[in-house]
DNA sequence: CAGATGACAGATATTGAAATCTGTCATCTG
DNA sequence: CAGATGACAGATTTCAATATCTGTCATCTG
């Protein structure tokens, strides 16, 4: 299977496959260098460990979400509708992520969990796109917002149970449309002028 | 140490006292019945699984956070200053179980996760308070609140990162205090009239 | 000689047999 | 005879032996 030659990009490519395959418990160093048609130790030339091998996949995958929510952030919407349909994006992103291959987002779940300074660095991209809307809202005159950084951390942490995967289990659950508007309306409302 | 008759009252405190000194994984009938000095046999007349006997516990443990609360919102004060004591009344009481023995409160959170019908049910009880309150808010003419339960439950879940136990390990970190302060003011500012 | 290998030591995970626990119930006792 | 007991079957947990994995490095190869 040693297509073209070794790069970091296939070991990755390779290691989320194995990760789909067996899940976060049994995908092993050893699983990648067969799939790749190599030694384990050659792996280890490209990662010095296997949790920095994982630390990678985690992050690509996290980023994948944060680059799908940056086109809305640089979009020309007013800024209520952006905030809006950028905490709605947030939401259905994760919500679909979670219904459409449950296994494989448990798996992604125990990454998350083992890789806390990735997910911090990902929680400070969202804010980040979150302080470029409140921003904007401010510069406007159309929100207030003594802080927008702080601001959009408050909003960041209100609509906590929207986007944490602690409460994937819930997303599927009659009802929880009306609470994710019922907490952003208040938001908003709280923002408002 | 058959002091007294056996109640289900004493039986539910030994089994405290068990789940205390051996966490939640390593506390059993058959300890609660020695703990008792009788036959693990008796404590079944009282309880009829080992898991209704822990979601007993687990109902006493939540409804002392329930009782401590609801003194705020019979109490006097503004509905503001209300709403305000009582988010963090509920965040200091969970500080505090979280902070003050570690131990036994990942005893709790384990049981917690297997009483999900308690838990509901204990929700219920704190939204209801909150209900209460924005309710008076709202007949004052300090809220506005065109449906006091469904915005008592987003006021809920816009504050989960200051009372689900899931957050346990960030409320002692710096900077957890004005995070909790930024969203109290966004909720109450959403609130007002 | 740059890059790959695989044998190796120590750490971690798996497995299956033995020990303990849960829940029942026929029997006992005050 | 109301309430307690403890032997018991089946379920669950523990523990130690065994297997596998991680990370290193001396050696190999194109």
């Amino acid at each position: 299977m040693a297509t073209g030659t070794l790069t970091t990009e296939r070991i990755l490519e390779a290691t989320e496959e194995m990760l789909r395959r067996h899940g976060a418990a049994k995908a092993t160093v050893v699983d990648v260098a067969r799939a790749l048609g190599v030694s384990h130790g050659t792996v280890y030339r490209h990662f010095r460990t296997k949790a920095e091998l994982r630390e990678a996949v985690t992050k690509r995958w996290l980023d994948r979400t944060s680059q799908a929510l940056s086109g809305i952030v640089s979009g020309t919407e007013e800024p209520e509708a952006k905030l809006r349909h950028w905490l709605a994006g947030l939401f259905a992103a994760k919500q679909h992520k979670a219904g459409d291959d449950p296994e494989l987002f448990a798996t992604y779940t125990v990454l998350t969990g083992e890789n806390s300074g990735v997910v911090d660095r990902h929680i400070a991209d969202l804010t980040g796109q979150l302080t470029a809307i409140i921003q904007e809202g401010v510069t406007r005159g159309e929100f207030t917002a003594p802080d927008p950084a702080s601001t959009s951390r408050a909003v960041f942490d209100a609509t906590n149970r929207f986007h944490d995967p602690a409460y994937a289990g819930e997303w599927s659950k009659p009802g929880i449309e009306p609470a994710f508007t019922a907490v952003v309306d208040l938001v908003l409302r709280g923002l408002r002028r």
